[in-house]
Order: C-alpha cells, then sequence, then structure tokens
DNA sequence: TTCCTTCCTGAACACTGTTCAGGTTAGTAT
DNA sequence: ATACTAACCTGAACAGTGTTCAGGAAGGAA
C-alpha cells in the first residue's frame, strides 16, 4: 500500500481506513500521507483542500447504503430506506458527524435526501420534501449521538445503560410517517 | 471593556459577542483573548480548556429560549417550545452548531431536550423521550442547515432561492404530533 | 529522444489549542 | 501597616494543524 504512485481513488481508500482506525478528529493530512508514504503536500495533488476529501469520503458512505426495492407500503420503502442510511452511517466509524458536516456544507450526500423523498408516495411533493428533510435529520442526529456514545463509552467514561438510541429512531420516524399518512387522508 | 481584571462570566461574555462577530470558526482563544487585552492563557484559569468554554456558550444560548406556558393542548405547548428553541438558536450566530456539537459530546444543552419532552403530556414516557429527542434533533438539524446557508449567501456564495428552511421544521415538527396523538389514542 | 501529463518532494507560512513557572493584584485577617 | 492568601495574569514555549509553492522525477506516447 505504499512505495508507488497513487491515484485519487488510492487516496480516497486510504483516507476511509485511516478514519476508521483513528475517528475523525484525528484523521489529518499528515497522518493520512503518512499511511501513503508521501509527504502531506501530495495529498493536494489530487484533492483541493481537506473538506473536498471528506466531501467524497461522505458520498461513499452515503452510497453505501443499498437502495430499498419498493414494497408493498410507501411508508415500508421510507422505513426501511431511513433505516438503510442509518446501517450506511454506523458502518464507518464517525460516519454520521462526517456526513452531517459536509452536508451542512453543502458539499455532497445530497443523494441521502434525494433517496428518501423519492421514497415518500405522496402527491402533494413540497410535504414530502419537509417530511423526507425531517427524517434525514433524525437519521443523523440520532447515529451522531450513538456514535459519540459508542466512542466515549470506548474510552472507559461513564455508561449511563440507557441504551435509547437505536429504538428511538424507528420510533421516531414511525411517528412522522403516521402523521404523514394521516395528513394525507384529509 | 479591558485593562482591568475579568471574572468568568466577562470572558463568557466576550465569547459571545466575538461569536456574532465573526462565527464559530472563528471563534479562537487568541482572538477571544485579544478582545479582552490579555494573554491567551489567561483564559485558562477561567476554563479548563475550549470545549469547557463552548459547553457555557451552549448553555447560555439553549437558556435563551423562554420557557412556554402549557396552553390549552398539549400539542401546542410542544410545539412552541420547539419553536421557541429555534428562534433561541437563531438567535446567536452559528447557534446551532455549537449546541450540536456540545450536545453531541454530552457536555451541556441538555435542558433543551427536558423541556421539550416535559411538554409532551402523555402517559407511555419513553415514547414521550423518543419523540422529544427526534424533535429535538430536527430542530437541531433545520436550524444548522439554515444557518449555513445564510453565512454561504453573505459570502456571495449562489443563493437557490428555495427558502424551505423555516416552513419545513414546523411541518416537520407537526407530523411528529399527529403522528403521536394518533398513537396515544390506539 | 523529445514532450507532456501525472505525481511527488522539501521547505516554509500562518495559524491552532494548551501548558507552565513565575509574577502581579486585590482583599482579608492579624 | 503587615502578612497572608486567593484570584488573576504574563511570556514563552510545545506540538500540532491545513495549505502553498517552486521545482523535480516517473511513465507513457509521438
Amino acid at each position: 500500500m505504499n512505495a508507488s504512485r497513487h491515484s485519487k481513488s488510492d487516496v480516497l481508500q486510504a483516507a476511509m481506513k485511516l478514519l476508521d482506525e483513528v475517528g475523525l478528529p484525528d484523521l489529518t493530512m499528515r497522518k493520512l500521507a503518512a499511511t501513503l508514504d508521501v509527504q502531506p503536500s501530495a495529498l493536494y495533488w489530487h484533492f483541493d483542500n481537506k473538506q473536498s476529501l471528506l466531501a467524497e469520503v461522505s458520498n461513499t458512505i452515503v452510497n453505501f447504503a443499498k437502495s430499498v426495492p419498493p414494497g408493498k407500503a410507501w411508508q415500508d420503502t421510507t422505513l426501511h430506506t431511513a433505516l438503510a442510511l442509518r446501517d450506511a452511517l454506523l458502518a464507518f466509524r464517525d460516519g454520521a458527524e462526517v456526513v452531517s458536516s459536509t452536508l451542512a456544507l453543502g458539499l455532497g450526500a445530497e443523494s441521502a435526501l434525494d433517496r428518501i423523498e423519492s421514497s415518500i408516495a405522496i402527491s402533494n411533493r413540497k410535504l414530502a420534501q419537509a417530511a423526507a428533510q425531517s427524517i434525514l435529520f433524525l437519521v443523523l442526529g440520532q447515529v451522531w449521538h450513538e456514535q459519540q456514545r459508542m466512542q466515549a463509552n470506548s474510552l472507559g467514561i461513564v455508561d449511563n445503560l440507557e441504551e435509547t438510541g437505536t429504538p428511538n429512531l424507528e420510533v421516531g420516524i414511525r411517528l412522522i410517517l403516521q402523521g404523514l399518512t394521516e395528513k394525507v387522508k384529509a
């Protein structure tokens, strides 16, 4: 994984591996360069800056969620789409924080929103968009919270053992879907 | 605002003023020290580290939301509580990001969640807690998004003029409340 | 062999949060 | 007034950060 020249996707791949090993706060350009046996400045040939790198990391994470085939009721499809995104975020260390940040900066990961929204099969698109955005924020917030606690616990910090993370997310999404269903009936 | 010695709350106050002037990314310990005519190291007598400072900034922001008196229906009270929190976040530059971060780290601002949860007058407390957490993430995510766009626009970056921020939040909260109401009936 | 694109070096710049030994100031007690 | 003590600050340094830039080397095609 060194000694020769590297392509852009090599760097991206190394970044994701390093993220998994050390977490987002310690994912520095210098450490990344070191794993590739390269000077830090070499990274800037492949990416304009660190944010651009993180944007592609975000896209990789989000696209890791396998797309959910439409099932019987669209509510089920939406729920599973959201849970698939949740699983993708959880599959990468600090995944939720990475995606949240680049999403806030408007630099990527928009496909997450698109997938949720297009699964909501109601005619009022403006309502569908609002609901999709709500579900997305819910997933990101919950997983971010959960992953932060994972790291805190692994560092020996007190475990308040509420374990309220995962179940809460599904409950929240179901509340939105139920509200949506009622509102569409009227 | 200088020349004499400073108390802990002086520093906190100066931090909030500086936050408003330069935003979170430029809120550095050195700049903060400069506004107080003090060496950066002096700040560490008042606060253990920057995160502790930001935690108190977060608490100040969250407690800025005036508490909503219980009205006719608890759904209304919850909605207004959430919107009051939204207004508080919007009242401070990068408020949502500051609060999100310290909340994720578990270092403060928990009263925001408490206020929302205690406004949800249903007997199933576990459900109420899940709903409150959902509403909180929704508010934080939406306002963070909105404030990021405010800064982007003020920097001359393209305005996609969707203006979908503020209305979407209320819609999302109402969906959760409606779903909650339905679920409680059953 | 020339040429051009791709990739990298090495050094520097301008920052960042944080620590620490020591000094000053203010207030309280004797 | 003197001594003591807590509150507050200095000045310098440490170890790190993202990023820039002039120049050099590797690889393939003409």
